[in-house]
DNA sequence: AATAGTAGCAACCGCACGCGG
DNA sequence: ACCGCGTGCGGTTGCTACTAT
């Protein structure tokens, strides 16, 4: 593959060539070695010494994203993405602050998802990326999705795109309390450590060793949709409804619990109200059915946003 | 089989910030 | 206060592989 060169005037100093595009496996090596022995940083007299034709803050992108030893690659998992998500909902475009929840995920990588992944169902939709619809349609169909396989699919790392060890994310508790006025106890999905479980059935303040995220939920899903679920055995929610004590109505909202995770409080708990996530998300019985999650969840999940899409279009959303 | 269109991703670019001289 | 340098960040571009026609 032939690679672009620019002619680099620097000063009085002499011409020389800085190499830019794809980086070449001899170039790779040069870089890890050095980096190996003298460690980072100084990264335009790193490219120099290391006797890389390439500038400084060439170097560092290669290194940064694609050399260094954790990062992570392959699909995102569905813990992954819900998180990109809420973060994304809480902070925006602040790719490397995001990153940096997500263990050996870089900025380019989460940036590169959202933009191919997230924004084209955007466009698909006709909604704008940024809009109080596009947030509640990511609020109320993809995180409870996300949650709900999330429980489905306690290992991610078991998919066949995953050939690297459990994230330090996977590895924690990754619980999920949704509480419902009808119901009068939480619903409680867990992935890993369901004994932790308790603890979110005390009001938010109480748990005080969990960082916890608040997502919203129209009022129009709370008082008509969650019960839905309880109808249908088959739900992967249906457990965990079933399991409450009906004992006490805390709020009514979505707890996420991530763990140690950094994450302050989720501001996502704007009322909500508009029609169309509720007739989105459980329609058909879609939510219900058992046949709407893969086996593979964390490599295919957003291969299927398309069709998570097709219950209703915009228009008839409202959004 | 050939071509056009599209998606995904690595890499680049420009700007902003912090810091030391 | 100013300047230069190193670094970090978000936006954008361009290449490649894949898919549809």
């Amino acid at each position: 593959m032939s690679t672009v060169s620019d002619r680099v005037s620097n000063g009085s100093q002499e011409e020389f060539e800085l190499r830019r595009g794809p980086w070449t496996p001899e170039e790779d090596n040069l870089l890890i070695h050095y980096i190996t022995c003298h460690g980072e940083g100084r990264w335009n007299l790193l490219a120099k010494s290391a006797g890389l034709k390439r500038n400084g803050k060439s170097c560092r992108l290669r290194w940064l994203n694609y050399l260094k030893p954790d990062i992570k690659r392959g699909n995102l998992t569905p813990q992954e993405q819900l998180l990109i998500l809420e973060l994304h909902s809480k902070w925006g475009n602040r790719w490397s602050k995001i990153a940096q929840h997500l263990h050996g995920r870089t900025d380019n990588e989460i940036k590169n998802y959202w933009r191919t992944r997230v924004q084209k169902q955007a466009r698909q939709l006709k909604i704008e990326c940024n809009s109080k619809g596009f947030l509640e349609a990511i609020r109320c169909v993809w995180m409870p999705r996300l949650l709900e396989q999330m429980k489905q699919t306690p290992s991610p790392s078991s998919s066949s795109s995953h050939s690297t060890p459990l994230s330090t994310m996977e590895a924690q508790n990754f619980t999920i309390t949704s509480l419902h006025p009808n119901l009068q106890a939480p619903l409680t999905l867990s992935c890993l450590q369901p004994s932790k479980l308790e603890s979110l059935n005390q009001p938010i303040e109480e748990s005080s060793s969990m960082t916890k995220s608040i997502i919203g939920f129209p009022d129009s899903m709370r008082t008509s949709q969650l019960p839905d679920i309880l109808e249908h055995p088959t739900s992967p929610a249906h457990e965990a409804f079933g399991n409450s004590d009906n004992s006490s109505l805390v709020n009514d909202c979505y707890y996420v619990d991530i763990g140690n995770y950094e994450v302050e409080d989720f501001n996502l708990l704007s009322p909500m109200s508009v029609e169309g996530p509720r007739d989105l998300l459980f329609s058909d019985g879609q939510m219900a059915g058992s046949n709407w999650i893969g086996d593979d969840m964390a490599g295919t999940l957003w291969n299927n946003m398309d069709e998570l899409w097709q219950f209703r279009k915009p228009e008839e959303l409202g959004i």
